[in-house]
DNA sequence: TTTCTAACA
DNA sequence: TGTTAGTA
Protein backbone atom coordinates (compact mmCIF):
# COMPACT_ATOMS: atom_id res chain seq x y z
CA UNK A 1 0.00 0.00 0.00
CA UNK A 2 0.74 3.44 -0.65
CA UNK A 3 1.28 5.23 2.86
CA UNK A 4 2.27 8.85 2.45
CA UNK A 5 5.13 9.96 4.54
CA UNK A 6 4.47 13.13 6.47
CA UNK A 7 7.03 15.96 6.33
CA UNK A 8 7.60 15.62 9.66
CA UNK A 9 9.05 12.09 9.88
CA UNK A 10 12.22 11.51 10.33
CA UNK A 11 14.04 9.87 7.29
CA UNK A 12 17.45 11.10 7.57
CA UNK A 13 20.53 9.62 9.84
CA UNK A 14 22.63 12.53 10.91
CA UNK A 15 25.39 12.01 8.10
CA UNK A 16 22.90 12.24 5.67
CA UNK A 17 21.38 15.72 6.64
CA UNK A 18 25.33 17.04 7.67
CA UNK A 19 25.76 16.22 4.05
CA UNK A 20 22.45 17.91 2.47
CA UNK A 21 23.09 21.02 5.30
CA UNK A 22 26.73 21.16 3.88
CA UNK A 23 27.44 21.42 7.74
CA UNK A 24 29.33 18.92 9.95
CA UNK A 25 28.37 16.06 12.08
CA UNK A 26 29.31 17.62 15.76
CA UNK A 27 27.23 21.14 14.37
CA UNK A 28 24.33 19.45 13.94
CA UNK A 29 24.78 18.19 17.41
CA UNK A 30 25.49 21.26 18.48
CA UNK A 31 22.27 23.24 17.24
CA UNK A 32 20.52 20.54 18.64
CA UNK A 33 22.05 21.18 21.91
CA UNK A 34 21.76 24.56 22.02
CA UNK A 35 17.59 24.07 20.63
CA UNK A 36 17.81 25.32 17.26
CA UNK A 37 16.10 22.06 15.77
CA UNK A 38 14.83 19.29 17.64
CA UNK A 39 15.15 15.93 15.40
CA UNK A 40 13.26 12.64 16.79
CA UNK A 41 15.00 9.87 17.51
CA UNK A 42 14.62 6.19 17.47
CA UNK A 43 14.36 3.60 19.71
CA UNK A 44 18.14 3.01 19.73
CA UNK A 45 18.60 6.87 20.43
CA UNK A 46 19.85 8.06 17.19
CA UNK A 47 18.45 11.00 15.47
CA UNK A 48 16.06 11.15 12.60
CA UNK A 49 15.73 14.45 10.67
CA UNK A 50 12.50 14.89 8.86
CA UNK A 51 12.12 17.09 5.66
CA UNK A 52 10.78 19.80 7.71
CA UNK A 53 14.03 19.54 9.70
CA UNK A 54 15.87 19.78 6.54
CA UNK A 55 13.97 22.47 6.17
CA UNK A 56 14.93 23.90 9.02
CA UNK A 57 18.59 23.65 8.68
CA UNK A 58 18.51 24.93 5.45
CA UNK A 59 17.20 28.29 7.26
CA UNK A 60 19.96 27.90 9.71
CA UNK A 61 22.74 27.73 7.09
CA UNK A 62 20.90 30.75 5.85
CA UNK A 63 20.82 32.49 8.79
CA UNK A 64 24.46 31.84 9.58
CA UNK A 65 25.73 33.54 6.17
CA UNK A 66 23.95 36.43 7.24
CA UNK A 67 26.21 36.97 10.07
CA UNK A 68 23.82 35.59 13.12
CA UNK A 69 25.62 33.51 15.68
CA UNK A 70 23.33 30.26 17.53
CA UNK A 71 21.47 32.53 20.00
CA UNK A 72 20.17 35.01 17.51
CA UNK A 73 19.43 32.17 15.28
CA UNK A 74 17.34 30.30 17.62
CA UNK A 75 15.71 33.66 18.42
CA UNK A 76 14.47 33.98 15.11
CA UNK A 77 13.27 30.77 14.52
CA UNK A 78 11.17 30.70 17.77
CA UNK A 79 10.02 34.01 16.24
CA UNK A 80 9.16 32.73 13.05
CA UNK A 81 7.33 29.21 14.54
CA UNK A 82 5.13 31.45 16.87
CA UNK A 83 4.73 34.01 13.85
CA UNK A 84 3.23 30.81 11.72
CA UNK A 85 1.29 29.45 14.39
CA UNK A 86 -0.29 32.98 14.75
CA UNK A 87 -1.09 32.89 11.26
CA UNK A 88 -3.02 30.03 11.15
CA UNK A 89 -5.17 31.60 14.21
CA UNK A 90 -5.84 34.69 12.30
CA UNK A 91 -7.22 32.70 9.31
CA UNK A 92 -9.56 30.88 11.96
CA UNK A 93 -10.73 33.45 13.59
CA UNK A 94 -11.22 35.62 10.72
CA UNK A 95 -13.30 32.64 9.04
CA UNK A 96 -15.28 32.00 12.06
CA UNK A 97 -16.30 36.08 12.15
CA UNK A 98 -17.52 35.26 8.70
CA UNK A 99 -14.83 38.54 7.20
C1' DT B 1 25.76 5.72 15.88
C1' DT B 2 26.04 8.34 20.70
C1' DT B 3 28.29 11.59 24.16
C1' DC B 4 31.95 14.19 26.16
C1' DT B 5 36.47 16.57 26.27
C1' DA B 6 40.01 19.41 24.45
C1' DA B 7 42.13 22.45 21.24
C1' DC B 8 41.99 25.76 17.59
C1' DA B 9 40.44 30.07 14.90
C1' DT C 1 31.91 31.88 19.88
C1' DG C 2 31.71 27.96 16.94
C1' DT C 3 34.09 24.17 14.54
C1' DT C 4 36.96 20.08 14.50
C1' DA C 5 39.24 15.89 16.24
C1' DG C 6 39.72 12.12 19.28
C1' DT C 7 37.62 8.88 22.42
C1' DA C 8 34.72 5.43 24.95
Amino acid sequence: MARRRDSSDGVYAISVAAELSGMGLSSLRLYERKGLLTPSRTDGGTRRYSEDDMDRLRRISELVEVGLNIEGIRLVLALEDENARLRVQLAKARAASGR
